[in-house]
DNA sequence: GTTAGTTTTAAACGTATGTTTAAAACAATA
DNA sequence: TATTGTTTTAAACATACGTTTAAAACTAAC
């Protein structure tokens, strides 16, 4: 049966976690627009953690299945001689492909994921960000490495705040992404694509990781 | 009176408020850490909106201030033929420093100014943008234009989004410091301190704002 | 010392939330 | 059709929250 009740409030809760997040959002509103019972969200994904969880897994699966196919893809691949520019910038290409990859289908999936990301991280004791790197760390760490290949002037501590500066790049730009096209149009009268957004940010994030390192000495 | 009620109340919300967020931050918790009533905070603050508030305003003041007179000595300061990538990396140090010189005596705070902006634009329907806009927006509508005379090449839009890109690399970077600052020590034994990570951002956001443009064409 | 204004306190209020319950409706099977 | 298991429903539950209230404690001026 297309539609049932699982995914009725599988979509309304993404949308509504993506617009007001996830703490700011009932489950009397979510059950409420997926035109379900109150009760079903407990029945079927025993808590409302279990919820958070379920949309988070929806869109985290795939996403990782298909970063780690088009990584090995590219692993696999011979080239001759590319700059390190190139080989950068097509590292974030898979990775915001796979975001837009799976993203196809339900618009508001992206902006969750990256909100959870953002939360799991800017949320100092958070159970969120241990759940993922648990669940879906494995990917991530193979994108790491490749990445790592590109940069082997930095000590691991060093490619570890790098690495996270980009991933807030990315993070930050994707969450807030639904405001942004928003002020840029009533702004500038021009709307933007998030596939606009995606291929400027692949440039952006392949200069960042290129960026000279300070002897450390402080500011 | 040092230590009075209300910036025993300030000072605990804003540590609370860092750790675990606006909506997640009860007002019992704050009163019970600053040891004060419960009913203090709707005295003296009117309500939790007007903590939050105050909370920022007491951060975002002397941050706008140091920040604009900063900014105009730099204009002011008379330099022979300096490269784009000195420009940039100057104007992002006037930036590092200003939120570093207002967070000197109270670390949490830089958590939460950050905190708050990334809040302020991921969430889409936010007051808070627009009463952040409205009161500090001058200043950083200085440092835009500043920053923009770097990055000519771009159209206003194109320069929108690459400001907001290097904006989230920056916020997310500090929202999220203290956990990162958590793995890291655990990861690889090595701590880093704040202003470590605010020079090797400067540099980051340096070369971000040089990356190469799109035609925009898609993906 | 009395008074007027301010601050603190303990208690209660109203509301919104996540969750549970138990009966009802439904579906599938024999 | 009778039976079993699953899903849906309406109602209630328990709790946590921000806020309000009214009395008490405190402070300062006269």
């Amino acid at each position: 049966m297309t539609n049932s009740t699982i995914d009725r409030i599988l979509d309304a809760a993404e949308v509504e976690f993506a617009a007001h997040g996830f703490v700011e959002t009932s489950l009397r509103t979510i059950t409420t627009k997926a035109k379900v019972n109150l009760a079903a969200v407990n029945y079927h994904f025993g808590s409302k953690k279990g919820l958070i969880q379920a949309v988070t897994d929806r869109f985290l699966g795939p996403l990782t299945q298909h970063l780690q196919n088009q990584l090995s893809a590219y692993e696999k691949q011979s080239v001759q001689e590319p700059s390190k520019q190139q080989e950068l910038q097509a590292l974030f290409k898979i990775l915001a492909h796979s975001c837009q990859h799976v993203a196809q289908k339900n618009h508001h999936s992206l902006a969750v994921f990256a909100r959870l990301i953002n939360m799991a991280y800017s949320q100092s004791q958070g159970h969120l960000r241990k759940h993922l790197t648990q669940q879906y760390g494995a990917s991530f760490l193979y994108f790491m490495k490749l990445l790592r290949q590109f940069m082997p002037a930095m000590t691991n501590e060093q490619f570890f705040w790098r690495f996270h500066y980009l991933l807030g790049t990315l993070v930050f730009a994707l969450s807030s992404s639904e405001a942004l096209v928003a002020i840029c149009e009533r702004e500038y009268q021009e709307s933007r694509r998030i596939d606009q957004i995606m291929s400027d940010l692949v440039l952006v994030l392949a200069s960042a990781a290129q960026a000279p390192m300070t002897g450390d000495q402080p500011l």
